[in-house]
DNA sequence: AAAATGATTATG
DNA sequence: ATAATCATTTTC
């Protein structure tokens, strides 16, 4: 299995490995808070919002693991031509018909991946987008101006694959620690007024539709407040 | 404001 | 085959 972020100069090698021991957490030490596919079986809309304040964790093939709090998310939905999903499958976007609770990885721009949490069940083309986390350490395979400011690190999609070493060889994974890449629920509840709710960025189709969540007062969301 | 950078999709 | 698009980020 090779990824991207092994090959060409100043690239660090990273792999996941199943072969590792699952990592001493405190939050798994309750095997239930997992998130597991059901959980994820549901609208866009509704599973973007409910991912807030739920821990990503990463678990790289140095061991090193990192976790990171999700603060901002947003929803794609069938029927919604911002969707990848929209026009049907293809290739590049068959993670999102797939089933829910695995991952859809894509690249944007040439230069960054994105990653999704796919929602509803197979053969339904929809995901949440994952936009922004707050790492718990920084990353050591980051150059020091990458990790300048430490609560930006993770501001932003492509900015959150790379800090986690995130590419196309973990597109359509089942979110699972054997697979480096888990999910894990919120370890106290949110309220709901500390969850803001606004349009989408970076769409030009659909960009009227409010389905982009966020935790209120995160200095790590993609774009801070004015 | 505009470049960087490449896979994917639309068009001829 | 060729062009346009793209759920971004950084730099000038």
């Amino acid at each position: 299995m090779t990824n991207s972020f092994e090959q060409g100069k100043n690239k660090p090698r990273f792999t996941p490995h199943s072969s590792l021991p699952t990592p001493l957490d405190p939050f798994l030490e309750s095997p239930a808070r997992l998130i597991e596919p059901n959980w994820c079986d549901r609208p866009s809309t509704q599973l973007a919002p409910d991912l807030l304040g739920c821990t990503l964790y990463r678990q790289l093939s140095s061991g090193m693991l990192i976790r990171a709090t999700i603060v901002e998310t947003e929803a794609y939905a069938p029927g919604d031509p911002a969707c990848h999903a929209y026009k049907g499958l293809s290739r590049r976007n068959a993670a999102m018909f797939g089933p829910p609770g695995h991952s859809y990885v894509y690249l944007i721009y040439g230069m960054y991946h994105c990653l999704n949490v796919v929602s509803e069940s197979t053969g339904i083309g929809s995901a949440v987008l994952i936009r922004a986390l707050e790492l718990n350490a920084i990353p050591s395979h980051l150059t020091p101006k990458q990790t300048a400011k430490p609560h930006r690190i993770a501001a932003g999609p492509g900015k959150l694959c790379r800090a986690l070493a995130i590419d196309r060889t973990l597109d359509g994974i089942l979110y699972h620690p054997d697979n480096g890449l888990w999910l894990v629920h919120r370890p106290r509840t949110i309220p709901k007024n500390q969850i803001v709710q606004t349009t989408r960025i970076g769409i030009t189709k659909a960009a009227d539709k409010p389905w982009r969540w966020y935790l209120k007062n995160s200095q790590s969301v993609s774009k801070l407040a004015a």
